[in-house]
Parts: C-alpha cells; sequence; structure tokens
DNA sequence: GTAATATAGTTTCATATGTAACTAATATTA
DNA sequence: TAATATTAGTTACATATGAAACTATATTAC
C-alpha cells in the first residue's frame, strides 16, 4: 500500500518573504511616528524630502529612481509637499516638462528636525546588534537584493 | 566666524527602514506573481490559505495573530477565499460567534500546487546566500524583530 | 521641417486598505 | 439572573494606491 505523500510544509513564521514583510512593517511603523504624528508627513513625503536635501533641482523622475517610488506617487508626495510649503518648484530652463524640486527653508528646517530623530530611532533599534552584526545584516541584505532584483539596482 | 553646523546627514540608501522596505517589496513582489498570476490569490489569501492548512479550523482571529494580519483584513480574505470556493467555514460548536475555517478540497490541492513553487522561489533567492549566512540572517532578523516588537511576538 | 515616438508629470478611475461603527454572541459581575 | 462589559467578526465610510489615459514638451526619423 502506497504512502501518502508528504508534501513540502510551508510554515509561514520562516518563510523569509513573510518575515521580511513584518519586520519591515514592524520597523516602518515605528519610524513613521516619528514624521507623521509629530509632523504630518506620508512616508512617501519623507522619503522625498530625503532624497531632494541630499539632490536639491532633483526632478521627479530621479525622486522615483532613487527612493524606488513609481512616478504617480512621486507626483502626489511633491504635490502634498508643496501645499504645505515644504517643497519649491522650480522651472527647468532647459526641459519644460521637468521641474527641479529643492526643499523650502521650512522645508529643510523641519528635515533638519527630523534627520536627528530618525537616526536616533534607527541606532536604538540596531543598538540590539554588535557593530559586526550591523554590518554583517546590511551586507546580507544587499546579496539578498541583488537576488530578489538583479536587473534593477536597488541601491 | 562661526562654521556653519553640520547636521547628521540621513542617506536613505543606507538607511535600514528603507533598505528593509525596498527588499521586502522585491522579495514579495516575486513570490506573489505565483499566487497572484497564476491563482488569483493576493498576499493576504495567501496567508489565510497557508496558516489554514497548517491549522485546519482555525477561527479568524487566530489567522490574525498568525499572520500579522488586522480582523478587517483576515475577513476580507477569508470572504474572497470562500468565494473562490478554497475555504469553508464551519459552525463552532462551542462559540456561536466563532466559526472554525477549512480548506475545501479544492483549496488544498492549489494550496499544494502553490507551497513547492513557493520554496522552491524563495530556495533560489536565498541560493545567493551560504547556509551559515541564510541561519545568520534569519538570527539577525530576529532579534531585530524583538527590538522592534518587543510587545508583540512576533513569530 | 514635419511626422512619429518617447519622456516628464498629472489626472482619472477603479480597487485596496484602515478606522470606526456596528451586530451578535459570550463572559462577567453584582 | 439581569445588567454590563468583552469578544468575534462584518459593514460602512473615508482615504490611499496603482494602472491607464492624458497633456505637454522633447527627441528621432525621414
Amino acid at each position: 500500500m502506497p504512502e501518502k505523500t508528504h508534501p513540502a510544509p510551508l510554515r509561514l513564521a520562516t518563510f523569509l518573504p513573510f518575515r521580511l514583510s513584518v519586520l519591515s512593517n514592524a520597523v516602518s511603523q515605528r519610524i513613521a511616528e516619528l514624521y507623521d504624528r509629530e509632523f504630518g508627513l506620508s512616508i512617501w513625503q519623507w522619503r522625498v524630502m530625503a532624497v531632494t536635501a541630499d539632490r536639491p533641482g532633483i526632478s521627479a523622475t530621479e525622486i522615483g529612481q532613487r527612493t524606488q517610488m513609481d512616478k504617480v506617487a512621486v507626483s502626489r508626495a511633491v504635490a502634498g509637499l508643496i501645499e504645505m510649503g515644504y517643497l519649491e518648484r522650480r522651472a527647468s530652463s532647459d526641459d519644460a516638462r521637468r521641474s527641479n524640486l529643492v526643499l523650502t527653508t521650512a522645508g529643510t528646517g523641519i528635515y533638519e528636525l527630523i534627520v536627528p530623530l530618525a537616526l536616533a530611532e534607527e541606532a536604538q533599534l540596531v543598538s540590539a546588534l554588535s557593530d559586526k552584526e550591523q554590518s554583517e545584516l546590511a551586507r546580507l541584505m544587499g546579496k539578498l537584493a541583488i537576488a530578489a532584483s538583479p536587473e534593477r539596482d536597488l541601491w
């Protein structure tokens, strides 16, 4: 009498995509409280501010590439930030389709308020790991990212 | 003349919450193609199927705990699966509020079709890492998860 | 130079999602 | 055992999101 076949078991709790998703959500939620509750920024707006602070005059398309946001999300985040007075759109001299985005003084102000808080939160989080573990985690995540998206250069 | 202060820089590309989010999305998207494109399942429905396969007769509330989904998301995923004929609701003898959920024969069938594909996809993904690196990654993620959500036991 | 194509970004529309309110049943407490 | 509080799950509503269509400009091919 043939034995019943044993399909490979799948425990969600050890399934990498699930663990990554849950961990990512837990971490994001902690950080999001900073800029959401305190400053009314969405995660997308926060990302746009961060890359714009780093590259003043950046275009929406470039923001999308650096933040892994699609262009609609960028458009909406930018619109919101402009309405809040944190971001300014400047005409591009060479290409009338694109605009050069820069933080306003107010935008820079709150950005510089958020950054140390965000970094402190991150530091507290990773303080559960030794320095060596931290760099090892970063390295492994990098390898995994390449494996998951060989085509697009994530970082 | 006082120097301009240097606020701590924050590069999105090295900011852990961002990296985690991007990596998680990249990984999830790969796996999601399996059950979405091939079987029309959302990620939530897939998670519900997975825990129900593991624990036949589970309640919606328990599903929520095991999958980190909120009760509304569970309710909707369950409703969809029932409509698709993959899940069955059975009355609970001792508590009329809860129902005991089980996969139907059809549900079990497609679940057993998906599992090896999902595991293979996961295996291919982590094959970028050595066995030692894989277990190290799992360990570090575990520590991080506890740091991020000490209150709720993620896994 | 003009027609065809591609790019930057926005708007529209349909769907997904989260919060709060709700229904029904059970547990508590007095 | 009647009143109150709690729990399981669903529904309703408001907002977020993604895909596709659209506008305007720039580039390419001829």
